[in-house]
DNA sequence: CGACGCGTTGATCAATTTCAATAAACGTGG
DNA sequence: CCACGTTTATTGAAATTGATCAACGCGTCG
């Protein structure tokens, strides 16, 4: 992207605001309006089915985009709400169309963030499909935590993610009281920490073992997105 | 798009060749080439664990295309392969990338059917983790089967999918024995037929309700895609 | 003809869910 | 600052879904 491209973006998502925890910034059955662009926080995409039951599908943190469908799909199928409080940059309908016409280079950019986030949920399709409990959760384990050190937010080499079980379950279509099970293995593999409210990753490689981890499909994956210019 | 845009459309879509069924199209590990374009015949994006075991990720059908990877992913996370006798039509990577940058309407609408991609891969992610066996099932067979009228392949309202149990199973993460016995429950229903290497869809509007199908996140989708202009 | 892939069924096994109960942490209003 | 309601973590025991193991028939293809 050029200076001048980056500089028009810069623009479009300068217009920031601050969001509480567990706030839905977009319900299922809505149409989709501003693109969202996550700049501190975490949120997450969901669905909640008939029967009660929530189904994870995505975990956004700072860099990442929700809801591009403007102008193409008519309503949410999802919901997003945030995990923790955020801060997030909104850009309208509008300035979207406007930049998707007549700069290419961020056109560009979207589809690469795109691709990037469909190989994402391929590998949890692969998890949910083939993949037991144990290897499940420290597969996701490892996916949050590369995906976290790629926009700074690991230090000393350990990641603090401020999400529940009850989350982590919702996301691998586990119980969590399995969850809570799986977690203590982890624990005793030293791998991690369990605090009220927060997991701490402290042995990511002894993570991508348990989870016969393929770093491949992240570890060289495009790292800068859209929003992260 | 444009007459115009359609016009270089159809001729870099000109070049077209046929392949067997089983054929892999591209292998995990490969580095992307040309984009893939479906026109005849069924297809699968899948990976082999290194337990064996299978996972398939997305089917492809007439109108779908593969591998827009071009220049963003370094390689393949997954295979593709035929699962029928194809046609397809190649589109070279400067091809692809002149077709990009210069035409801003074909960029916009491959955006568009990335997000139709992503919507129905969210689609999975809930079935894996939050449906029973029957509903799993039932519900893939409703996205198949409105995917493919859309593209022109239901006849006298019947869907015959030219897929063994065992693909089913290996796309829902269940055992072609488990898959079995849910067909069989299928057919009681009057909802499907069962052959060897084929399965017929009758009853659509019974399998949704044993689905608990959410025709919204299909049926309003975007119908044509780049590849079916 | 023979090997192989697929569909089918039965019997048993095991991973995960469900149910139930307790305790710790947190937020809120008084 | 405390009481109370709510959310989360944790553990045990029982129930169940779907997996695994095993066997057989059948059609296809070389």
């Amino acid at each position: 992207m050029s200076d001048q491209d980056i500089a028009v973006l810069s623009v479009a998502t300068a217009r920031t605001r601050t969001v509480p925890a567990r706030h839905d910034l977009i319900l299922e059955g809505d149409v989709p309006g501003p693109v969202f662009v996550m700049l501190e926080g975490w949120a997450c995409r969901y669905k909640i089915l008939p029967e009660g039951g929530r189904q994870i599908m995505a975990f956004l943190m700072p860099g990442d985009t929700c809801d591009i469908q403007t102008g193409s799909l008519e309503v949410m199928y999802h919901s997003i709400k945030t995990l923790t409080p955020a801060r997030i940059a909104t850009i309208s309908p509008r300035e979207m169309h406007e930049l998707l016409e007549n700069r290419t280079p961020i056109a560009l950019a979207l589809i690469r963030t795109q691709l990037v986030d469909e190989a994402t949920l391929r590998a949890w399709i692969v998890s949910m499909g083939r993949r037991d409990s144990l290897a499940r959760v420290a597969h996701l384990m490892c996916e949050l935590f590369i995906r976290a050190r790629n926009v700074g937010l690991v230090e000393d080499g350990e990641l603090e993610l401020p999400i529940s079980q009850i989350v982590i379950a919702d996301s691998l279509g586990l119980t969590p009281v399995h969850v809570n099970r799986v977690f203590r293995t982890l624990r005793k593999e030293n791998a991690m920490r369990v605090d009220v409210g927060s997991l701490v990753i402290t042995d990511p490689a002894r993570l991508a073992v348990l989870a016969g981890f393929d770093d491949a499909y992240l570890h060289r994956r495009v790292i800068r997105t859209v929003a992260s210019q």
